[in-house]
DNA sequence: TTTCATATGTCAACCGGATGACATATAATT
DNA sequence: AATTATATGTCATCCGGTTGACATATGAAA
């Protein structure tokens, strides 16, 4: 049986109360007494629980983390940094992958409020999923409107679509056309798409946009095809780009000087992987840190409405397809 | 405040006692009292509260899931099956990324006694910490040896290395060097070099194994020059095979006719973003499913000492830089 | 009519730890 | 000698839910 307080109490010769005290540091403790304490639990190795401890203090330093998936290298280096952060300040990481699937997602909140966690970050959201909407717990939002009522942290999608779609026009491109995930999902990232549009405008050209839908081949090879004249292409993210460059290669085209690609995310694994791709690159580690800081303050009520909605700068990362 | 199963009592009309009998599926219960019970709790948003519930029935549905980082496309790939497996068996995820640090090993190891986890999923493991030999708690490790009493699970990572290697040598190929990771870890990834090592004795040839140690680039970089005659590498994962692949071309080598390169792991991520490496394919899923059934095994104390190392089969994917 | 399965209530104990109230004792200050 | 800061103990209560024991009531089957 594991050893509980008042194991640790006997074997120290204090009362129970006397090794609550030591453990919470509270009230007056004689230093011969903390070490007898001290030595007890190592003895007995002892591990204070923390399920009762939660349960009196109504606090249990557990955030919920609902993302589609942490296979996917932006998600999976995100949830990296969340974790991260999260653990120097004291709180852990209940994960959930909600695979962009309604059913899971509101099961996992149900999941979370059950488990009483102080927290959610979510970057998942289907427009079917109205439960982000809970007054009694504070939830942010990455890259995803979950409500009017909830803070979303995201980088500058706009500004980063318009980068992308100068940077082409620039190098001379003008059958500039851009493919990204389906856009059901209510998210700023379909600013990367509106940017595009309106820089494609401003400079008198024809926005043309193809949605993906799972299967990015089968749209991208529609896209050559109904195209032969695309002489550029701005992906939504890295994994699409690298569809378009496979696509773009079977097709003999010669990337840059006769086609040029651009992506979007710039994740570790991308450019470790594809370090030719040039994207724009997201702020990952800032984005998991603000985050963290709205949703702790929300925590400790020092509520901060001014941050409703924060924007971090993105970074263009020119490489060898453009 | 946060309704109670009392306050469920008292809007339906029924004792606390019944709530909890409707809630658990215990004795009888009438249909009309478990509708109105039911309707109470939807009426006030009631969510039972696990902590308490954890507290008395002494199981938490937890499990730890320690490794190094899921910003890594492969530990990224095998938590997210191992949270989507977990899940549909009722348990839920608490992650930790060690980032092959002893210390924050150690003190993931203590956080998660503390919470009462029903087991543990460790594929991180310094030399140092001897913490997972909990007598209490069932551990399983993925690819690392965490002890003597810790069953684990790989692929089979020395019948991957052999595939590697063969095929670089049925390819024609002489000069073959493998490059590796740390190998300060306990690992039986290991048994790649291995296999690499006794494939090139068994066909009369010189094994070369450079190790890196975060910087990839440099130690890449110095095997060029140490071994201009070099004709293949065979890179333990696929993400130090990207960087030989880049450093390869930088020096004009023709892969593959004149060079040729294979890696290990082929993630998702990988296969997307470098379709053309070849490499050994790790069965993610299975080695997550594999390893949820026996910590779940020991969890329910159906001992299995038959299952103590568990190695499931790996895949050839022939592709075009080979 | 008796027995029994069904249905619900009351009550108390328990899970492990936190905390406040209160008692007691020693040593240091005033 | 009186006061006070320090140190520890005892005891009861609470957190929210589970569970066993026991009482009670109804309708159906034996």
């Amino acid at each position: 049986m594991k050893p509980k307080i008042s194991d640790v109490a006997k074997v120290a010769g204090v009362s129970p109360t006397t090794v609550s005290r030591v453990l919470n540091n509270r009230g007056y403790i004689g230093e011969e007494t903390r070490k007898k304490v001290n030595d007890a639990m190592k003895h007995l190795n002892y591990f204070p629980n923390d399920v009762a401890r939660s349960l009196f203090i109504k606090k249990t330093f557990l955030i919920g983390v609902v993302f589609p998936t942490t296979s996917n290298p932006f998600y999976g280096q995100l949830i990296f940094h969340i974790e991260n952060i999260a653990a120097s300040l004291g709180y852990k990481i209940l994960l959930c992958n909600s695979q962009g699937q309604e059913d899971k997602e509101r099961s996992y909140l149900r999941m979370l409020q059950r488990n009483q966690v102080d927290g959610i970050i979510a970057g998942a959201h289907n427009r079917g999923v109205k439960e982000y909407d809970i007054p009694t717990l504070p939830v942010v939002g990455v890259d995803r409107y979950l409500s009017k009522n909830i803070p979303v942290v995201s980088s500058d999608n706009y500004d980063g679509g318009r980068q992308a779609t100068q940077l082409l026009i620039n190098k001379g491109c003008r059958n500039i056309i851009h493919i990204n995930g389906p856009s059901y999902l209510e998210t700023p990232a379909n600013l990367r798409r509106k940017a595009y549009e309106d820089v494609m405008k401003e400079n008198q050209l024809t926005p043309i946009t193809y949605e993906t839908a799972g299967d990015n081949q089968a749209v991208i090879q529609q896209l050559f095809d109904e195209n032969p004249l695309v002489d550029s292409i701005f992906a939504s993210d890295d994994l699409i780009a690298s569809a378009v460059i496979r696509e773009a290669k079977l097709r003999k085209r010669n990337i840059p000087s006769d086609f040029k690609v651009i992506g979007y995310d710039g994740t570790e694994t991308t450019r470790l992987l594809l370090p030719e791709l040039s994207t724009i690159q997201q702020p990952i580690r800032e984005i998991a840190q603000k985050t963290i800081d709205i949703l702790i303050k929300e925590i400790n009520e020092e509520e901060n409405h001014s941050e409703m909605e924060t924007i971090l700068p993105v970074r263009l990362i020119e490489s060898e397809t453009t």
